[in-house]
DNA sequence: TAAGCTGTATTAATCGAATAATACACTTAG
DNA sequence: CTAAGTGTATTATTCGATTAATACAGCTTA
């Protein structure tokens, strides 16, 4: 069962946090092929949002082929192996860019972004 | 004269990402106390959002004591070097945490965080 | 001085995100 | 089998962000 324990809200549309963090859940091969997602009624509640939200972020996982739905079924994750490395390059890609160009235009230099990203990795590898 | 020639346009409400852009500008030493604001109707031209959405933005910043506004007359930047101090650590503590946040949970290593940043960190210092 | 720009204010309308309340057909487990 | 849970769909409403159209008084400069 996909698990919601690490997701954190943030800014932008519900929606699309959620399909986020699918996205990059399964680019850290914690969510695999088969995984069961949580019924909308359940993360709707899970999450303090309405059903309706959570519909639309799984509409648009099923567009991208993330996840297929059977009516009365749980939806559950399908995901190619090839499909996994090019979300998860996608997702560097934008991500790392956005954190550089977003540092640079704080005024940071490359050897004190070094510095800044040793100070917040306290946890594990 | 404050310039938005870095400004790129991202996620939430257009009036929050001018504040942001005004608070890194004012961390990277690009923007410094006495700097004349664009005025209000400018600005959104440039923009191409309505001047309301850009009375908005100023309004925050005056709230913050960054700009002060006399009216009939244009708007200047007023800064402390200690709020500028501030506002870059702030900036740091934010958006720092935050790149590490995401790319941890992408899945990356701090050495591939590393390398990243190198690779996206093409031009000069 | 006079025109043009400036900050400020007000009111109405639009638009997307999110909520709310249902309904129905399908599946799965007891 | 049957009840409970599930995906899907529909309609109405709320709310914040944004647009739109003005208006007015103060500064600034030619």
């Amino acid at each position: 069962m996909v698990s919601f324990e690490r997701f954190v809200p943030g800014d932008g549309p519900i929606y699309q946090q959620i399909v986020l963090y699918i996205k990059r859940e399964i680019s850290s091969g914690i969510i695999h092929p088969d995984d069961e997602m949580p019924s909308r009624r359940v993360l709707s509640a899970l999450l303090g949002v309405n059903p309706n939200t959570v519909q639309k972020a799984y509409k648009l996982l099923e567009d991208e082929g993330i996840i297929r739905s059977h009516s009365g079924a749980k939806s559950l994750i399908v995901l190619s192996e090839k499909m996994r490395e090019k979300i998860r390059n996608d997702l560097l890609e934008n991500d790392a860019k956005n954190a550089v160009a977003t540092l640079k235009q704080i005024g940071v230099s490359k050897n004190e972004a070094f510095e800044l990203i040793e100070r917040f990795w306290k946890e594990e590898d």
